[in-house]
DNA sequence: CCCGTCTTCGAAAACGTTTGTCAAATCATG
DNA sequence: CATGATTTGACAAACGTTTTCGAAGACGGG
């Protein structure tokens, strides 16, 4: 493998110059300067990025935390935050949390070893809160996604959850449903929580009672809502909002296995708006994140803060829609 | 951040020895070392891993390079790949080539720039033969997934593509169908070949001729399969094969939009078997791929070479199996 | 022709490790 | 106690860059 050294003995001038001329850096002759590149391309030269990084305390790489990337829903984040780094030179580099972003040994790695300039988390629990506390203190920049902390330092790309579990919940409440039951996330995701607080909301302006055996949670899984919906079934509801999408996939099911038709004997509305949600049966109307959009925003703000052309302390919140299919 | 340095300075003992002593190394008396490790954890040390990888040439990181991690297909595989990657202490580097790894960016990157100890390389396309071949020459270790190569020197995990296109196909005609469409996936992909290849196979053997406008390429995407099903059914058949669950989704919409019946008036059996497929309407039949197994052996077999523990050359073929639900 | 300014380049240090070599210390053995 | 063997630790070089600083060269103005 070439390195710096090699060039500059064939060029006849100092490693120095090389590293220079490579980086176009001021105070290198041009013409000197096209005989080095064109010496370093003969020799397919790609610096050594442990050497560089070594020197310039940079990895122009970033650190993506998420609980685990198999998950659907994370794939569209996942994309584009991609985009934006292969427009800005970063490296994205994965770390599965389980759910548990603390635990994460890799994560460790990734700042103590000074193996990421930055980090995007995505979708920590609440439990977390210290934790990101603790970041905040480190040098090293990060963004939350999914995720709105009060403190102003801290950067978050979120969307409004509350506002799309209040629209969820209308749009049932606007078809004439009376009694509508709610598939809740995993209690200890914030999530969950504002999506909770939208449903309420929207029973509230309704005029109807908050019902306690009308939510039961699914914990944000496939399996989680078929169990939930078994349960609302026989407590009887003529639809409900599932927190997310996988698990309107469960509750569709369970009411299939029932004999049960949706909508007619129960509508059904998720969040999130995955590409499998067209192809269900029938069709999923859902609340509408931007996952793409959002994942591209994260990446955005923490390049340029890495760049240093960001102060950071960004906050900036989605709006969802919803996508009206036929399940609803 | 506390280095190397630091420890040496209060353990009152030299860089060289705490290097030693934090790395179980051969020559520091136990006393000292356990003084060393306490101070160590004391300050919350991790090594530098750009100081680290500059010497010993090793980055403990594997590259891994599919066609877009956010196609549910990769998931798994990926998953299988973490577990052993956790428990070998290696790292992994995504890099989505959108269907052709030769023009990876990131790809020339992680091998000129030392990121990478090895890579993985799936599903790489018919065309990129000649470099894969170039990647052999090269000193990094790496394997195949999803594609098998003669070469007795590449380590290839891949599964029996010829005889899941039997299976699925022979599934059909054991049905009573004599008159099966097949979705074919990508033609540049080799799999796509060896599933066609099954499916005339099942054909022949039942003594069916083989029908040109009976196969019809749907490129491996829902889409596609929504497409190619559309020209299907003009053609006529009472059954189809789709080279992948994606596909076999477009098809299945395709099918309900005509008002026909699955598996009654068509039935269906895709290959994969993703996890959306037990929720299709109805659920469908397909070939499992163990994909999990195959990211789990493909990474053994890599940290095994760069263990030194292993040659390399390995050839790992697994055995599809049909997973039957209800539609067909 | 001299002096100051600006440009171009080179030398060397630094980043934080690992590792080979060698000296010192310890220990066992006779 | 002397000797040799063995353990333990120190020193220094090396990995491939970047970056600071200063030297030398080019050049123009007076």
């Amino acid at each position: 493998m070439a390195t710096i050294k090699d060039i500059a003995r064939i060029a006849g001038v100092a490693p120095s110059v090389v590293s220079r001329a490579l980086n176009n850096k001021y105070g290198v002759k041009e013409s000197t300067r096209k005989r080095i590149v064109a010496i370093a391309k003969e020799l397919g030269y790609h610096p050594n990025s442990a050497a560089r990084s070594l020197v310039t305390r940079r990895t122009e790489t970033i650190g993506v935390v998420m609980a685990d990337i198999s998950e659907p829903y994370f794939s569209q984040i996942v994309k584009g935050m991609e985009y934006v780094a292969t427009q800005t030179g970063y490296t994205l580099l994965f770390s599965n949390s389980y759910e548990n972003v603390e635990h994460g040994r890799v994560l460790r790695k990734m700042i103590s070893g000074e193996r990421v300039d930055g980090l995007v988390i995505i979708g920590s629990n609440i439990q977390e809160k210290g934790f990101i506390a603790a970041l905040a203190e480190q040098e090293i920049p990060f963004v939350l996604v999914e995720r709105n902390l009060p403190d102003p330092k801290v950067n978050c790309v979120w969307v409004d959850n509350v506002q799309g579990g209040y629209l969820a919940t209308r749009f049932l409440l606007d078809k004439g449903h009376r009694r509508i039951g709610h598939i809740a996330g995993n209690l200890h995701f914030q999530v969950a929580l504002d999506r909770i607080e939208g449903y309420k909301r929207a029973l509230e302006e309704a005029g109807i009672a908050f019902c306690e055996e009308l939510v039961v949670s699914g914990n944000f899984l496939t399996e989680g809502g078929y169990r939930a919906m078994k349960e609302l079934l026989k407590a009887g509801c003529t639809a409900v909002f599932a927190a997310n999408d996988a698990m309107a996939y469960g509750a569709l099911q369970a009411i299939a296995e029932e004999g049960l038709a949706v909508p007619d004997d129960v509508a059904m509305v998720g969040f999130d708006d995955l590409e499998f949600s067209a192809l269900t049966h029938p069709p999923l109307t859902t609340v509408r994140q931007p996952r793409y959009e959002m994942g591209r925003r994260s990446l955005e703000i923490l390049t340029a803060i890495l760049r240093g052309e960001e102060a950071g302390g960004v906050k900036v919140c989605f709006q969802p829609e919803i996508t009206v299919r036929r399940s609803a």
